[in-house]
DNA sequence: GCAAAAGTGTTTCCGGTACACCCATGT
DNA sequence: ACATGGGTGTACCGGAAACACTTTTGC
């Protein structure tokens, strides 16, 4: 193979930031290293791109290494190059977010990984310039969340409309007003009523739905001001 | 200096998409390449990211070589990354746009790059995947604009209204309301009266403005709802 | 019966849009 | 005078927000 006469090739890191929502909080998924550099702190989930890879598969394939999750919503955040940023070598890492069902996961290699699911609140100090990507990836959940209809991502196959509620609620740390809420979502004709009832709730058990699939692949790529009343700041 | 024991240090490029507005249409910077590979045809302002340098500040030098240009609107894209993006050798590109003043360019520094401004109409076919950045590097302009004050960026220091609304409507290829705009913008309060007069205009010259370096640095990075009418697909 | 959560309806208000009219300038 | 383009005001309409009321369930 012909190669380019330039002598700077730079290890490629990548990074992955996991939400995932287990029915009250925003958590992260966490490892606590138990490897060098670094061993004993807690990072994000990384690793490098291979030659024969391309970026997204490499995202997919740590995710997967991780949670034995393969289809969920993953998106590249941004990329992060700053000379010191790894102080073993020069690295550069691109950075991917994904959406996951908590309930989808794989317990055993996330065990065999050392990760744990951290709400928010208690995230610990990270590593290197791990906790500027979790920042800015959550500048822009709260970003494309209010414009996007992703907030889908993060729920179990069926769901209740107050259990979606509770995810803008983490998303933006902010009370919705229930009312407003259910107009607005069922307005959409994303969500199928299942007839179904939440055996879980203790009191009124809420209707089950199930996303409209054929409406959500439309409102991911088209624009929907979903919660102009919420400030991006 | 430790190192990791990985053996794929992979080349990483960067490209930059520079956006201009003439007073007509929007434009781009491109290179007809006088050099290999690909010589011959057009594509994107690129470079090699050096071992010392930031991804951010290589950028910046790509695009100062290019333009001459220093402080302007400079912001991180996406990474491309498929394995065969680069037929010559597996590379990664980061690419950047910027949304430049047309008239603070040095003609002298993009002759010598044998670099044309181009309107987005008259683009001609770009090498590798430079199509498939520009056409994101559109949509993400046209994402940001409608939720930002970023057009101002492609404006001269003085301007009126009507000209900043040319800037709009060549984004969106879409007439707007000169009325509603005029209103719209100075709501906003980001424009500072000079009570000079357009010289340029032939029939009734408008009152040259400039912006509010204040005010502005807020509406950067505050959500604002510039065109909530313009869909964003 | 009562508390807690879910479901539905109504009114108000603001902001976006569409429109009409006036002003300044050069020919 | 008139054509061209800049500047200001107003009325309407739809969607968001703020409210009250009813229903279901478990204790």
């Amino acid at each position: 193979m012909i190669h380019y006469t330039h002598p700077n090739r730079i290890l490629v890191a990548l990074d992955c930031i996991i939400f995932g929502f287990d029915g009250e909080e925003l958590k992260l998924l966490l490892i606590k290293r138990n490897f060098e550099p670094e061993r004993g702190k807690w990072s994000l989930m990384g690793g490098f791109l291979k030659e024969d890879e391309d970026l997204e598969s490499a995202a997919q394939r740590i995710l997967f290494d991780l949670t034995g999750i393969t289809n969920t919503y993953l998106e590249q955040l941004q990329t992060f190059g700053a000379v010191n940023r790894d102080p073993v070598e020069r690295t550069i890492s691109v950075v991917y977010y994904a959406l996951v069902n908590i309930q989808d996961q794989d317990l055993n290699a996330i065990r065999s990984h050392n990760a744990s699911w951290i709400g928010l609140n208690e995230k610990p100090n990270l590593i290197f310039d791990h906790n500027t990507m979790v920042e800015q990836a959550l500048h822009r959940l709260r970003y494309k969340a209010a414009l996007h209809a992703i907030g889908f991502e993060l729920m179990p196959e069926k769901f209740t409309i107050p259990q979606l509620q509770k995810v803008y609620e983490a998303i933006y740390t902010k009370q919705l007003d229930r009312r407003n809420f259910s107009r607005k979502i069922l307005s959409t004709d994303l969500l199928i009523g299942t007839g179904e009832k939440d055996t879980a709730s203790v009191t009124k058990k809420g209707q089950l739905y199930r996303l409209n699939a054929e409406k959500y692949q439309q409102y991911l790529t088209d624009y929907v001001s979903f919660f102009p009343e919420l400030t991006l700041a």
